[in-house]
DNA sequence: TAATTCCTGACTAAATTAGTCAGGAATTAG
DNA sequence: CTAATTCCTGACTAATTTAGTCAGGAATTA
C-alpha cells in the first residue's frame, strides 16, 4: 500500500463521480477540466479502476463513468489498490524471505502496520463526503463555475 | 504526507537503532548490511532525520547513530515526515488556492484524509515494537547470524 | 451518418527514488 | 601522535514511477 499523487488523483476523480451520480455518468473530460488532471492520465487510471471493479464506462453520447457499486461500498483503500496495485509494504511481498531465507527484523512490523493502515482507509467510505451538506453546496457552485451541465438542464432538475 | 518505500527505509533504520538503544550507538555500516539498504542512500536519509531531529550522530571508533529523545517520543508519523517533507495531501498545500483561486472541490477532503492519517501514523510510536519479546528475541538470533557486536563483547553483556 | 465518449497501446518527459563516488571532519584506540 | 573509524557533505548517475502526449479504434446515441 502505497500513498502518493497518483493515489489523490484516482480518489479526487472517483469522488468526482459520486458526488454527481444523481446527474448521471460523468465525462473524464469534465473531470480533466474540473479537477485539473490530464485527460490522457486519467483515461490510465481509469483503465485500472475498471479493472478492479469500481466503475463502469457508458460509450456514446451522454455517457461517462459511473460507480460500479454504491457509494457506501467503495472505499479510499479500494480505490488506492487499485491504482497503486501493491498490497502490503513488507519488503518480501508478504513471503517471509527478506533475509537469507527468513523473515527479516522489520517484517512483522510492517506487516502489522500495513494492516492497520490498510483498516484505517478501508473505513473511509466515498458516501461520507457526499452525504455532507457543505461539500454538496461547494460542488454546485463549482458546476456552476466550470459551466458543467450546461447543455442537460433535465441533469440540474 | 506520502507514503512510499523511503519511508519505510527510513522506519525500518530507525527500528533498528531504537531496537539496540542498549547497545549503544548503531552504524550505517551495520544498518546498511543487515537491512539491505544501501551505505550512501542512508546517510542520505540520515541527513534529513539528523536535521529533524530525531537521530543524533557520534563520531569516531565506537560511534554510530542514536535516538535524539526516548523511543516512546518517536512516532512512525515524524520519521516518515523527515524525510518525504511533505505534510499534507491538498494540491494546493494547504493553502486554499487550488482551484482559481478558492479551495477546490477536494480541498476539505484532503485536507481531513491528511489529519486522520497523520493522527494515525502518530499513535504508533517505536517503543511500542522495542517492548516486545517476540521482537527482541527475533532481534537477537539476527545479530549473531550477522556477526553484529562480535568485537564489542562489553555490549552484550 | 456524425458526434460523442470510452478504450487501447505506444511513446515521451519529468520527478522521485536509489545508488555511487570522492573526499573531509571529528573522535577514539593504540 | 598516529591511524583507524565513523559521521558528514556534495556532486553525480541510474532506475523507477508518475505524468502527460499522441494517434487511432469501438460503441453508442441523436
Amino acid at each position: 500500500m502505497r500513498l502518493s499523487t497518483k493515489g489523490r488523483y484516482a480518489v479526487t476523480a472517483m469522488m468526482d463521480i459520486a458526488l454527481h451520480e444523481k446527474v448521471g455518468p460523468v465525462t473524464l473530460a469534465d473531470i480533466s477540466q474540473c479537477q485539473g488532471i490530464s485527460l490522457s492520465y486519467l483515461e490510465q487510471l481509469f483503465a485500472k479502476l475498471r479493472k478492479g471493479g469500481l466503475v463502469e464506462g457508458v460509450r456514446g453520447p451522454g455517457g461517462g463513468y459511473r460507480l460500479a457499486r454504491p457509494a457506501d461500498q467503495i472505499s479510499v483503500a479500494d480505490i488506492i489498490q487499485s491504482v497503486d496495485e501493491k498490497l502490503d509494504m513488507t519488503k518480501c511481498g508478504g513471503k517471509g524471505n527478506c533475509s537469507q531465507g527468513e523473515k527479516c527484523l522489520t517484517h512483522q512490523l510492517w506487516f502489522e502496520l500495513s494492516c492497520n493502515l490498510y483498516r484505517f482507509l478501508s473505513g473511509i467510505k466515498l458516501d461520507q463526503y457526499v452525504n455532507r451538506p457543505d461539500i454538496t453546496e461547494l460542488v454546485k457552485k463549482q458546476d456552476i463555475q466550470y459551466g458543467r451541465f450546461i447543455n442537460r438542464p433535465e441533469a440540474v432538475a
